[in-house]
DNA sequence: GTGAAAGCGCTAACAA
DNA sequence: TTGTTAGCGCTTTCAC
């Protein structure tokens, strides 16, 4: 077990002093009636009379009665909240931030909370108060990640999860399709030697693209140029790595970025090349994100639409946790390409 | 009152059939020992015999337990959840990103959750199952906002409210002090013109920053230039601001850009403009972030440090939880100032 | 149409 | 060192 202490401090609503939080027996008792009746007409269950409960009601609003959700959760075996969690590098990109806001939005559409679950305090562990969690490209090395799914509790992935333990559902973009539509896009545009700054393979996108890449290579006959850059790489790695690739291979006249935010931090390494983006050399994102519509010139991107694989996510997970899908479901969700100037010439 | 039925599905871990959760007794039973002794065994609490507590987180490891933290929350009469909440249009943003992360880093360390709470289902507002509440820039007019402070839940600002309801407690940036600097910075790289494209004043900052400007200029005798921006602007509005205030007067040498994802998002115009940043023109952004560093050239920022600024909230939510800070307690947030090419020539 | 009582799973006061 | 009892505040039988 890894129970330990937990310093806690002032209760639900009880920090400000002088100023008990009231509760439904005491609103019984100045509305004259049960605690059952109280919380009948609270609720609205169509068991009491109109009469009282607009008494009950007044009641209960005059001494500024609100329910305790932590009781109720616990009389009601579920606590209304599910569980978050990202890969902790990552998470300061615009993707994960609509991702996370997909998530939350459908979760009050539900009228869930969406609680945050970070790496932190791993060894000695909490117990999260959520009934399920939505994990976003969960790696296999992620001990968080591995002490949700072992715990049992249900959980949903962004992606697929290469772990033992299998999620209780999957949803699982378009990544294959899209990648070879853009590398379709740019041959079209004239590339006859497209290179991929590629990101590592511990998430499962990763190692798709990686695939889709080296697959479409050979169907189309073209020598793989491939550079694979570990996780939150910063700014400076990003750059010698692109000036490796260029270097390495002076024909190339196509780059696809796969790193969030790579293809932005690469523009002034092509500038000191003396090449122009759009004409000498295409370049293009596998995640779309705003700044890429603000650049010189605009960068096509594919886009991940990562709210709405947010919102999938979550409602996947209500999905399995009321019995209406199947534990072992894979969804499917729809992503698009944006093109722009940066292979357009 | 605004309560109302709440579908729910499953219960706390309930929803694997056939693998019902084992609870405290059935340990304490299959240890052959009471319930307080199987509780106090497995959080260490130091009443019982090494012996004994072995036995016990054994059988409990064995039996797969774990503490129902919805039960702990409501005995103990704390939720370790605080709340966060951001104004709904900005939350795209590297900044709140980073906001979030320092909050849910610093709850973390002290052992808590941290729930999402969005601007949704408004109307029928559920409860949240949190002990505080972090806001970042709270709106006067964020009907959220006003619920969470106006329920007495122990709040914590990022900087100031001007609603009625005074929070618990606030972290003010220094903005004022740096907002000077940056200009100071621009006058000193020989800017005699200096247009501000300013952020609405619904917020604490976006007001701080215009009063900051308008002073200003008046202790430098220069003319404010000033153009407001509604909250969350598109970019194409962005665009035609800048071109206004470009146009308004071609004596303009230097612009600094309140919202975030303004400064690059004018590049195009500057260009269109014929006008060389650094040179003919400084430019300058309120906010930091990434994409700031990769643009041509780099642009100058103020950095607000949201990291550290989510971190100091949860910290002084916590002090007040814990009655360690009185109410009412104001803390500074120091940010800075990184000077790009954009504003050096 | 309403009330009394049971109990969700846990911790804390009081005994032994 | 351990067990017994009494709740935390709510919803839900079951009885009237």
């Amino acid at each position: 077990m890894s129970c330990h202490d937990v310093p806690r401090y002032g209760g639900y609503r009880r920090s400000v002093p002088g100023s008990e939080q009231v509760n439904l027996v005491e609103v019984a008792k100045a509305a004259g009636v049960s605690k059952t009746t109280a919380s009948d007409a609270l609720r609205n269950s169509g068991r009491v009379s109109e009469q009282t409960r607009k008494r009950v009601v007044a009641v209960a609003n005059r001494l500024g009665y609100s329910p305790n959700p932590v009781a109720r959760s616990l009389r009601m075996a579920s606590t209304g909240t599910i569980g978050l969690h990202l890969p902790e590098i990552l998470t300061r990109s615009e993707y994960y931030m609509s991702f996370v806001f997909g998530v939350v939005d459908q979760a009050a559409k539900m009228d869930y909370d969406v609680t945050l679950l970070t790496a932190q305090h791993v060894p000695a562990r909490r117990l999260h108060r959520v009934d399920g969690v939505v994990l976003g490209d969960p790696l296999e090395t992620d001990t968080v990640v591995r002490e949700l799914l072992g715990a049992g509790l249900p959980a949903v992935t962004c992606e697929r999860y290469t772990g033992e333990v299998e999620p209780a559902g999957i949803v699982l973009s378009e990544h294959t399709a899209m990648f070879d539509r853009l590398l379709d896009h740019l041959a079209d545009s004239g590339a006859r030697a497209i290179a991929f700054l590629a990101s590592s393979t511990v998430t499962d996108w990763g190692a798709t693209l990686q695939g889709a890449y080296q697959n479409w290579c050979e169907r189309h006959e073209m020598r793989p140029r491939v550079r694979e850059m570990a996780f939150g790489s910063p700014t400076a790695v990003t750059q010698d790595n692109a000036r490796a690739v260029l270097n390495a291979d002076p024909s190339v006249d196509a780059l696809v970025c796969a790193p969030d935010g790579a293809a932005s931090a690469v523009l002034p390494v092509i500038r000191a090349a003396g090449k122009t983006i759009g004409a000498d050399l295409l370049l293009a994102s596998c995640v779309d994100s705003s700044e890429l519509t603000h650049t010189d010139p605009p960068i096509t991107a594919i886009d991940l639409r990562p709210r709405e694989a947010g919102a999938a996510c979550a409602q996947l997970l209500f999905d399995i946790l009321a019995g209406e899908t199947p534990r072992g479901t894979v969804r499917a969700h729809p992503i698009g390409l944006n093109a722009r100037r940066s292979t357009r010439g």
